[in-house]
DNA sequence: TTTCCAAATGAACGGGCGTTCAGTTAAATG
DNA sequence: CATTTAACTGAACGCCCGTTCATTTGGAAA
């Protein structure tokens, strides 16, 4: 019963990949087998090797192509303006980036110890780009007087992990908007990270 | 070979937990099979069932014996003072009871979405107590002047957030002590919320 | 209409899974 | 020393795993 209806390449790949990823957020990666990602695409196992030479890069081009996605969307920002207006910008960026990639995110920070320890590399470094870029704004407001933060690095780490922390309980029907959500989280960073 | 030396029900019972608590830290509930647990401990398979109903149960008694120790702590600590004295040694007891337990932070922040849907709600459930002491915390303040914060429960969540996603990097070998971290941390957690 | 081949099937491979349980061991008890 | 029993073994249960591959299908190309 192949090929039932037109060529399905361009069709079955999107969807193995929209399938491996909904349901590896929903229950991780080692508990998500083949046979359930190919039962939902809607082919058997077998046919999945057609689209990923195996379970490990479907984990790795899902975490890859949001981590490009992510720096891709930063380059495009093109963050203009004093230290103070470049970290708004960047804060606002975060979460309008990330709050509708929910499920992108989940993987992205709940499956790296499943990573092979060269595609853990390989994410590392990618996400070390995207946190550089966040600790050279506070680099900057902190030479020029703006910002009053202890140390850059940790800095950044925190607030990372506090706009990330957001998809964690976001919930789009919830009871507060993004507008509302962001301007609550620029008003935390800014206070915290001013002079 | 069964009892080699002396009774081991009192030995074998906490091995077994601190096996399991490293294991699944390391590589994840679902990539973890019970042989690997009962190699770990220095007994088969089988043994393990002595001192667990089943594997569910070990993943949630490491769940929920933290967040019990979590939530005693707390209360040991009988905050005293204005609320900005509170958020202060909050912070600080925060830090200072996670950090020296980054595997029981990762299982319970990573893993709960291998637990069962009764054992998840009794969860959820302690850690929505003590995310409640934090918002009282901050709701006090609110009426008193002392803080300006946007919204309670989105402050709390974001302070949360970025307090427990310091032990995702914090490396007792790095560049920093605890001590210093500490610091820093009240010192963003200070500003951000204050008046 | 015939040929071609991308796409998918379905069975099979060896192996590991969680869990159970009758049997074995050796420390504790009398 | 004889008995009891907590602790553990080792084999087995049925099931699912990731991956491979010869075979089948049916739309597209000639």
């Amino acid at each position: 019963m192949a090929r039932k209806q037109g060529s399905h390449s361009g069709i079955t790949g999107p969807k193995v990949q929209d399938a491996a990823l909904r349901l590896i957020a929903r229950h991780g990666y080692a508990a998500v087998s083949m046979r359930q990602i190919a039962a939902a695409v809607g082919v058997q196992a077998g046919a999945l090797y057609n689209y990923t030479e195996d379970k490990q890069s479907l984990l790795f081009d899902l975490m890859q192509s949001h981590m490009v996605a992510l720096l891709e969307a930063l380059a495009a920002q093109d963050l203009h303006g004093d230290p103070m207006q470049q970290l708004e910008q960047f804060t606002r960026f975060h979460i309008r980036f990330h709050l509708p990639r929910a499920d992108h995110v989940f993987v992205s920070y709940m499956e790296l110890r499943n990573l092979s320890p060269d595609n853990f590399g390989r994410i590392e470094a990618l996400r070390r780009q995207y946190e550089n870029a966040l600790e050279a704004i506070l680099r900057d407001g902190q030479t020029s007087g703006v910002f009053a933060v202890p140390d850059t690095r940790v800095t950044t780490m925190a607030l990372i992990a506090m706009l990330t922390g957001l998809s964690n309980w976001y919930r789009t029907d919830g009871r507060l908007a993004m507008d509302a959500i962001e301007a609550m989280y620029w008003d935390l960073v800014r206070k915290a990270v001013a002079a």
